[in-house]
RNA sequence: GCGCCUUUAGCUCAGUUGGUUAGAGCAUCUGGUUUACACCCAGAGGGUCGGGGGUUCGAGUCCCUCAGGGCGCACCA
């Protein structure tokens, strides 16, 4: 126990509490001889460790938090790990940008290399001017920039006071995450839920990756209708066509129309000459043509979006592609341009960008009169990689897939079945995810042509000729991992015959960084590495995430699962909802309304920022104005309060305390048994921001009403009226100390240091039947607010009279229902000690409710 | 286009299975330096519960419909 501070004060509870909570291990899971039932296993979104945090973050993890320590107070051993999302794009870029450099994995090794910047702000440092690198040596700078970000999120985590395990940290690149991911990945193989297809891909131009359809976004573009020409093969005249994509003419390999589209009935199965590049192509009829659009029938190019890709596949067309993967028309024709004037264009075509090409295009058609009438500018929606800044081309590439049950029905309905056994809080929010598994249009795309991440571990044997054996992957075993395909070893196979025929070669692609954040249960709980804690662990208890990420990480991580053990890998689902700035919009870097969290914090205290989130309800957005931050203002002065009121308190004589006998007293204790079911139901249906409103509002209660109704008892009374009120004001403060504490987690603990023992957080959590104990069976539960509102009578007597609240009484007269009229008089004293009452009358009458029928102040002197 | 959420006081939000006269905090105004707290206390004013229709003895709450705001999925010739 601690000594109470003469000005109680918030500032410096962060670092005083924060060390004392690291130096006990007052949150480390407490592992010995535990049991599954007694484990409360949280499975928690990883950070962006290269990103920023924003005040979102703090938001959705102060959620989390309550719950953790309103679980751990219960008795659970709280599993509470973090996790560094480390591996990726964004760790890439931010490195990029840190050091100067660029990945260039032709480059060798460079041995102590020192890069170009140290801490740059990214902004200053133009791709021409990074420094090429060799991937290891770009690795190396990724897993040193992200030990450091790591570091600092790890602090901010700390000041804000999550009650997290820091011992059971993850890295997604970790040796262990790596190890977990290929494991997984190769299960996925032996089971055929992961295979490799060549097939057209989305592609980024810009990043030279394949991106998956989780991480598409539409964006509004900008575009134009052209009109082309083309030629009917039987001389009958031409046939008109709208594109957006002319660019892409070379590249087309039939129309199409709707089968039932009157107009082109007699064309189906002829055929056309393509404008400029004169190639034979023939007219189809397909039912995903729109009569409507356009005019009603379509050119079909290899590959100008996904219906292009649809319309290849299932009429089986041939594949003229014309663009590579850095998004610029490639230098060789396709085969089926013949004509020299068509090889001639597509000369000058080649090397060029999609812009440009379509500049040279149009101008090519304006010049033969194949393009008809004018350009139509218009908009439309366009794919996007959320993360890039072009739009996606499709490009025909091998790439390794994992099946999510797009082509699967069986499997669809098992995730979806998985969905319904859920528990979403709340529980709207299950439909995100039922849209996103019923319009799943692929499986899952996992290949990442990029540097930082977990390797596919996988070689390919070389035939005779150098090249590699798709259809053949070597497979690594599973004691082996993990590996690097492009440093370790197949079995059976020596160094000197990589990269020869007869020999093999390593998979160069990476996974997709939500292959591996689809394993968190699995990384955090020690799948197949410490078995006695993963099945104390799994399936977690509880995935707190956001909104944004339940196609993404939710669905993935729920696939996963289902497909190692057909299982759901949590209990519940708690989704927490956006901050939204004063104008309603979203908060994000890019509108530049974004504050920074340890500024919050510092500025205003970790409780105080924790309540503002803690009063949001999951799945609810919450308004931030940094300007007029109301809530935390609110939150903060609840803190004070709590201190002073705990101060206040705690210096009554207690020397008697025992028994509560006053009815008064007794009715408040009722009335916070009562709070106290209610808190904890609400707590156990994931509604924190009820329990907190319950609290706090009978807390206000307790302080301006009943403290101030039996702080002249408890100071001055004597016998066993002042000791009921110290027994119950103490016991009522023990209680709202304990159900304050996953809110204001720093108050609270040093409020309990000044009489309670141990933490408070890891104190049990209150229940109704310490204080029905003290408080009898037959407590009046209502008598508190009764007498409150002959209080709030008298008080407002003084104000209209404007006298000060101290002025003395001479006499009152307060009227009361009949019924009411026995159970104020218990109070009378109180009353009219806080009233300074020479003389209360407490008359009953027929009135609605407590009446202060005559009130007679003592005039001052004048 | 399909769907989900949302609309309550100037602001931010509660309002449980339908049940007295719809609540809180902030802001505003009027008072008060009361031996815990001026980072305080007391009091007051402020709402046709988005519009319309319906069910019901009774609707902020249930149903229909329209409108505004947010979001998800789909749409890309």
């Amino acid at each position: 126990m601690t000594e109470i501070p003469d000005k109680p004060a918030l500032e410096g509870l962060e670092a005083k509490w924060g060390s004392v909570w690291e130096e006990q291990g007052t949150y480390a899971f407490a592992r010995e001889g535990a049991e599954r039932g007694d484990v409360y296993s949280i499975d928690t979104p990883p950070p962006t460790a290269s990103g920023s945090l924003h005040v979102g973050h703090v938001f959705s993890y102060t959620h989390t938090d309550t719950v953790a320590r309103f679980q751990r107070m219960r008795g659970k051993r709280v599993f509470y790990p973090m996790g560094w999302d480390d591996n990726g794009l964004p760790t890439e870029r931010r490195v990029q940008n840190y050091y100067g450099v660029r990945c260039d994995p032709s480059l060798p090794y460079v041995e102590g290399f020192v890069p170009p910047h140290e801490g740059g702000d990214g902004k200053s440092i133009k791709a021409a001017d990074q420094q090429p690198i060799s991937r290891r040596n770009f690795i190396e700078l990724c897993e040193r920039l992200t030990l450091e970000d790591e570091k600092q999120f790890e602090d901010l985590w700390r000041t804000l006071g999550l009650s997290v395990d820091w011992k059971q940290s993850y890295r997604t690149i970790g040796a262990d995450s790596l190890r977990a991911s290929q494991l997984a990945f190769l299960r996925n193989v032996e089971r055929g839920e992961a295979y490799q297809a060549q097939a057209p891909t989305l592609w980024d131009v810009t990043f030279r990756t394949a991106v998956a359809q989780a991480e598409l976004e539409d964006r509004e573009q900008p575009s134009a209708y052209h009109t082309l020409s083309f030629h009917r093969t039987d001389g009958e005249g031409d046939i008109l066509i709208d594109t957006t994509r002319p660019e892409l003419l070379a590249a087309c390999v039939a129309l199409v129309a709707h089968p039932d589209d009157e107009r082109y009935q007699n064309l189906f199965g002829t055929t056309v000459r393509t404008p400029l590049f004169d190639v034979e192509v023939p007219i189809l009829s397909h039912h995903l043509a729109q009569q409507d659009k356009g005019t009603g029938i379509a050119m079909i190019c290899t590959f100008g979006d996904v219906t292009d890709v649809v319309w290849w596949r299932e009429l089986d067309l041939p594949n003229r592609a014309i663009l590579g993967f850095d998004g610029r028309v490639i230098s060789e024709a396709p085969e089926a341009i013949t004509s020299e004037r068509g090889r001639e264009l597509f000369a000058q075509l080649a090397g060029k960008t999609v812009f440009s090409a379509k500049q040279l295009v149009v101008e090519a058609l304006q010049a033969s009169g194949e393009l008809t009438g004018e350009i139509r500018k218009i908009t439309h929606p366009v794919k996007f990689f959320e993360k890039g800044d072009k739009p996606l081309e499709i490009v025909s590439t091998r790439q390794w897939y994992i099946v999510n049950g797009a082509r699967d029905e069986e499997l669809r309905e098992r995730l979806l079945a998985h969905g319904r056994e859920l528990d979403w809080h709340p529980d709207f929010m299950r439909v995100r995810y039922e849209n996103w598994v019923e319009g799943l249009s692929g499986d899952w795309l996992i290949s990442r042509q990029r540097f930082f991440g977990v390797p596919i571990p996988v070689w390919y044997p070389l035939d005779d000729d150098g090249n590699p054996v798709y259809d053949a992957p070597i497979l690594p075993s599973e004691a082996q991992l993990p590996v690097d395909p492009s440093s370790d070893l197949p079995a059976g196979f020596s160094e000197e015959q990589r990269g020869v025929p007869g020999g093999f070669v390593g998979e160069v692609d990476v996974m997709d960084t939500w292959a591996t954040s689809s394993l968190t249960p699995q990384l955090a709980g020690g799948w197949e590495r410490d078995p006695e804690l993963y099945d104390l662990v799994f399936p977690f208890s509880m995935r707190p995430q956001g909104q944004d990420i339940i196609r993404t990480w939710l669905f993935s991580t729920l696939l996963r699962s289902e497909l190692e053990s057909g299982q759901l890998p949590w209990q519940n689902a708690g989704i927490s909802g956006w901050i939204l700035d004063p104008d309603r919009k979203k908060m994000s870097k890019s509108k530049g309304n974004v504050v920074t969290p340890a500024g919050m914090l510092e500025q205003h205290g970790s409780d105080a920022v924790r309540y503002w989130a803690a009063s949001a309800k999951l799945g609810t957005d919450a308004a931030f104005d940094p300007q007029n931050p109301t809530q935390i203002k609110i939150g903060r002065r609840l803190a004070i309060k709590l201190l002073n009121a705990a101060k206040f308190t705690l210096g009554f004589d207690a020397s008697g305390a025992g028994t509560v006998t006053e009815p008064i007293d007794r009715s408040m204790l009722a009335g916070l048994a009562r709070v106290i079911e209610d808190a904890t139901r609400a707590f156990e249906n994931y509604d924190h921001a009820r329990a907190l409103e319950l609290t706090e509002s009978y807390f206000w209660t307790f302080c301006d009403d009943y403290l101030e109704l039996v702080k002249e008892r408890a100071h001055n009374g004597t016998g066993q009226d002042q000791a009921s009120a110290v027994t119950a004001l103490r016991a009522a403060l023990s209680v709202f100390v304990r159900l304050l504490a996953p809110f204001i987690p720093f108050a609270t603990e040093e409020v309990w240091s000044w009489f309670g023992e141990g933490s408070v957080h890891v104190a049990a959590w209150p229940e109704s039947s310490e204080l029905t104990a003290l408080a009898g069976e037959d407590a009046d539960p209502g008598l508190l607010d009764l007498v409150g509102g002959a209080l709030i009578g008298i008080r407002g007597a003084k104000t209209a009279a404007k006298a000060s609240q101290r002025t003395p009484v001479t006499l009152a007269v307060v009227q009361a229902p009949e019924q009411d009229r026995g159970r104020l008089a218990s109070a009378a004293a109180d009353l009219a000690a806080v009233g300074r009452i020479a003389e209360l009358r407490i008359e009953s009458a027929d009135v609605d409710g407590v009446t202060v029928a005559t009130i007679e102040l003592e005039q001052p002197e004048a």
